[in-house]
DNA sequence: AATGAAAGGTAGGAGAT
DNA sequence: ATCTCCTACCTTTCATT
């Protein structure tokens, strides 16, 4: 296993539609519903020789089609039992602005995603706190007092819902 | 490996907060930076044992701590280069209008994720789609024409921002 | 719960097609 | 680009602490 950390961010700039062909397609696929696979099962479902699929992969990754491999957490494993999507609106949406908003996002813990949107919004950030007043917590010490931040509002989530993978919607069918 | 799949699901109903210790926790770090770690770096990284980090990974995951591996797929490789978070509106707020609703979500293609929230609005989508027609299409043909969807609204997505990580916010500081 | 040893499985490269 | 084969490494079970 190659181990380079969770893949060097050695992207040739984000390729639109890399060429992937079926063999592509269905690593892809088996690799976002099981994604410690090893090499062996891996090559022997596509139907390829096990150093083939070494050589794919390594491909794959060196492309920035698969960008890394995370374990999937559950929040509420680490007492993060409660989630929430709030909105933020800037008051000015300069590119300094913009990012220093996002610099601070990057770090703020309980931040699981953050969405930069078109729109009256301009930010929706996807969180997971202990309790209620983290919650406020964080929306009032970190969020409220951010020098650009106009308006936040606050969502209760009451349950995420997986889609049926990408892969599932890649290529027009 | 164990290769279990996705990790079957028998989780024990949802635990909040498993006791979880130092080394679990970094474990759990290690493998949401780099999920395709091995047995052995990981053992290495925690200090502890090869067979003692078996041991430890298959009690995270039969626990449901870890959910699963996934690959981390970018969506512009697949030629889905357009996001949107579209908010959704029911009619009707029964428990058969939720479930339906969110059975369909499953198997929609394009769909990422799904939050379902408190509020005026009721969803959330976030989908990803290769053209602006596309995404019209999903919008008109999928979702309008549900049963009880009375309002449907659509915001591009500039940026998906990464949030810290999970085990970041982890257990308080 | 954690460990070391040992058997069996796996990864990735060299070289040929 | 793919394959076969080979060696070094990795995984995991089990007896032990």
């Amino acid at each position: 296993m190659s181990d380079s950390s969770t893949t060097q961010n050695a992207h040739p700039a984000s390729l639109d539609a890399a060429r992937l062909d079926g063999t592509d397609l269905a690593l892809l696929a088996e690799l976002e519903r099981n994604g410690r696979l090893t090499n062996a099962a891996l090559a022997e479902r596509a139907g390829i020789a096990e150093s083939t699929c070494t050589q794919r992969l390594r491909s794959l990754r060196e492309r920035g089609v698969i960008r890394a491999f995370r374990a999937d957490i559950d929040p509420a494993a680490l007492g993060l039992s409660l989630q929430a999507l709030i909105t933020v609106r800037l008051g000015t949406h300069g590119r300094e602005q913009v990012h220093g908003f996002e610099r601070g996002v990057r770090t703020l813990p309980n931040v699981l995603t953050a969405f930069h949107v078109a729109g009256a919004d301009d930010y929706l950030l996807h969180v997971a706190v202990p309790t209620a007043a983290a919650l406020r917590e964080l929306v009032l010490d970190h969020l409220t007092t951010q020098p650009h931040v106009r308006h936040v509002e606050t969502q209760l989530v009451f349950e995420v819902i997986p889609g049926p993978g990408l892969v599932a919607a890649g290529q027009p069918a």
